[in-house]
DNA sequence: GTCGGTGCAAACGATTTGCAGCGAT
DNA sequence: ATCGCTGCAAATCGTTTGCACCGAC
């Protein structure tokens, strides 16, 4: 883990940024939690419980310098707010399967996409940079 | 146009619902604007110019009874707002193609997942019943 | 006269912004 | 001393809700 933080400080300070504490933190909550899909409150509250006196504005702040620097990825699940993951744009992609039911979210990793981007680059003269895929539905606990 | 008017009032009539003017003021305005991906905010600009006495709430109010009776779809490009287009649930699926410069959408007809859909179901237990695909990237006039 | 549907204004939740203070360079 | 970063509170934006009113049945 002190790798990665190591890694996202040096992208940053290449940028002209620093890592602060703060930011270091959240960076730690988002990757203490690679697998959910925390949304800037949940970031929020899980940084908070280390460090009391971080503002929510710096959790959206950081958010956002993440994001620009492709440390981190936003989802939108359709629930109200964005999410967030770890994993730079042009990190391997995977795609979500969400259920309608409980909201538990299955991650799946085929990337089958390629061709149909092709595709479209050829036919719609539209280069692509990146796509997204949802499934939804009802989990196995959730079947009707 | 009307034809389709009448089968969504015979819709909601079923359901115990009216098509009233308002109603129709607004189904008329997704349906002249079938290309487009309207916002709530651009239906009821829209609406206004008919019918200046709307509310913004019965616009949202509407919209919200539409997609309960799969008369509509929502759909969420990522800049802010949810944006509807005409169309149930169970049509046929297309995607969406959504340049980041300047905002286009394409629209693309294919569907290559029903062989994952089926994979994801037997590999996870998960039954599937829509999916979301987007392409984000830049159109031929935005392309770098 | 009931009751679904409406307009308006107020409430809401997620996110952004203005601003004064702080801390590393 | 500067300037990026911060916390706080206020502002904003899309959306929802409470409420009194109206109009069809």
């Amino acid at each position: 883990m002190n790798k990665v933080i190591n890694e996202v400080s040096k992208k940053l300070k290449s940028q002209e940024y620093k890592l602060t504490p703060q930011r270091e933190q959240i960076l730690r909550v988002l990757l203490e939690n690679k697998d959910k899909h925390l949304s800037a409150e949940e970031v929020y509250m899980l940084v908070k419980k280390k460090s009391p006196d971080v503002g929510l504005a710096t959790v959206y702040r950081t958010l956002e310098l993440f994001l620009d620097n492709d440390i981190i990825r936003s989802v939108n699940f359709g629930d109200g707010c964005k999410r967030y993951e770890f994993g730079d744009q042009e990190g391997h992609h995977h795609h979500h399967v969400i259920c309608l039911k409980c909201g538990k979210i299955i991650e799946i990793d085929e990337d089958l996409l390629e061709e149909l981007e092709k595709k479209v680059n050829k036919e719609h003269n539209f280069k692509i940079t990146n796509h997204e895929l949802k499934f939804f539905g009802y989990c196995k606990d959730c079947a009707d």
